[in-house]
DNA sequence: GCGACAG
DNA sequence: ATCTTGTCGC
């Protein structure tokens, strides 16, 4: 059953046929408790761009000891342009790449954008999760859609993420009189597995650990051409 | 039609 | 996201 991952991951997909496959993968998102026994190994993810490539970086820490484990990068040229609500097809190709580089893949990842608070309930959180089967987490610094109310100015802090009846995710206030980040389920894990796991990676700082390392390091991946990381798909010149 | 709109 | 340095504050 995996039509669509050849192209996503070769981001071969028309705008048109990347609405269609959001709506084809969407049913195959899995809410559930993730226990924290279960996670030894917690995955940052994020993307960065420079001359027409997408740099990804992935950063695996050790849960317990929020030490890092090991770390991959990729880069692969942009096929697909940024709209609200694809930003997968335009950056899970240097993703997927980067995370087949990882020695090990972990129990969950963290990832920078949403996952059920979508339009079509199929952000790259879900996408990222439901590809490789893996417990995943949508963790934003703004909202994509659905609305929350104010929160408290405390750390740990939260108000819910709803459109209408439907509740998205949430907003979580990891530091004090900080701006809120947006947890959403992206996959095989649930709203208060999210939040908990999120919070107890949040060393004092607004972005759970593994996600602020990655966005350092796919920014300085962008900067420096990924420092002599090559890719099949985006060879050097 | 108008405004909103992850990164 | 990106174009871009220093600077104010905890």
């Amino acid at each position: 059953m995996d039509e669509y991952k050849a192209e996503i991951e070769a981001g071969e997909l028309s705008v048109g046929q990347a609405r269609m496959a959001q709506e084809a993968l969407r049913s195959r998102v899995r809410v559930e408790a993730l226990e924290e026994a279960r996670v030894q190994r917690v995955t940052g993810v994020d993307a960065s761009y420079a001359g027409g490539s997408a740099y990804a970086a992935v950063v695996t820490l050790d849960y317990t000891t929020q030490q890092v484990v090991e770390w991959a990068s990729a880069s692969a040229a942009i096929t697909f342009p940024y709209i609200p609500g694809l930003l997968s097809f335009r950056e899970a190709p240097a993703i997927l790449l980067a995370l087949a580089r990882l020695e090990r893949l972990p129990d969950v990842l963290i990832v920078d954008g949403h996952g059920l608070a979508h339009p079509r309930r199929f952000g790259i959180a879900c996408h990222l999760g439901v590809l490789l089967d893996l417990p995943s987490i949508g963790c934003a610094k703004s909202l994509l859609i659905g609305e929350a109310a104010d929160l408290e100015a405390e750390a740990g802090s939260r108000a819910e993420v709803r459109q209408g009846e439907e509740l998205l995710g949430l907003a979580l206030r990891t530091r004090q009189r900080v701006k809120p980040v947006y947890i959403s389920v992206g996959h095989r894990v649930d709203l208060e597995s999210a939040a908990h796991i999120v919070l107890a990676c949040c060393r004092g700082q607004r972005l759970p650990e593994p996600a602020r390392l990655a966005h350092q390091m796919a920014n300085s991946c962008a900067r420096q051409g990924e420092a002599g990381v090559m890719t099949r798909q985006d060879p050097p010149q």
